[in-house]
DNA sequence: TTAAAAATAGGAATTATTCTCACTCTTGAC
DNA sequence: GTCAAGAGTGAGAATAATTCCTATTTTTAA
């Protein structure tokens, strides 16, 4: 494990917001000044590839990066974007006994409007 | 509804293989060799949003795209990266009791390995 | 039929990401 | 220690997917 990808890894650990690659890449610079966005994008593949980090795809928008603590799913406010995390158990178990396939694993995004969003609405 | 736009939904409508945007514009080029590749990419975000067609973000390759007849889930191939339908009933509803949050849409791919790729990977 | 509005073709521009490569760090055998 | 091999880096070029721009064409509706 090199600096780099330490920093890279205790920044996406440190965030609430699952940075995207730019987030990172701005603040490992501010701690690593020469550090190179090259390095970033190639080392969170590395990390997403060992399970350390998640990958998540955001229509219309850069993949943000979160971390893998805890299994839960994620939930975009179809106004601000923002990405909020939810717990779920079990669901798994239940898509795979929903196909009747062998799945090696999933990605579920849920929509929503979160509670700001749908009171500017309003207004 | 312009000729262009209906020629890119038949398009859609007639495959199924969840073509990509590029497919798109190679067969609608042959049957309207005047068409643009902006003007698909234009009218296929205007079918997705009035919910005609449904778009399926690959990781690691380009968007593609599928008809909304009927509900159902997608299962990609890790290795092929072949898209495959499968139905799956209750799936929303189980979703929006699951979070506790009012959920306005979900997108859910899964991944496995199909036969033939399960196949060549043991030999 | 004619003016305004909407959509198109073609290509340039943008965005996110990956690739290339010269250089710099380890690291381990001697 | 030191030297060679391999891994990883920084900088920027290259690529891929998609969006944007603009002059022109088509459609609409008065």
């Amino acid at each position: 494990m090199t600096k780099q990808r330490k920093l890279i890894k205790e920044i996406i650990y440190a965030s609430c917001i699952h940075p995207t690659a730019e987030e990172i890449f701005v603040e490992a610079k501010r701690i690593m000044p020469s550090i190179a966005f090259g390095t970033v994008y190639r080392n969170l593949s590395l990390l997403v590839e060992s399970g350390e980090v998640r990958k998540i795809e955001v229509p219309d928008g850069p993949s943000r990066y979160d971390k893998t603590l805890k299994p839960h799913e994620h939930l975009i406010c179809e106004g601000c974007q923002r990405v909020t995390d939810v717990k779920m158990d079990g669901l798994f178990e239940v898509l795979n006994e929903k196909t009747g396939y062998k799945i090696t694993g999933y990605k579920l995004t849920m929509y929503y409007l979160c509670p700001k969003c749908r009171k500017n609405k309003k207004n």
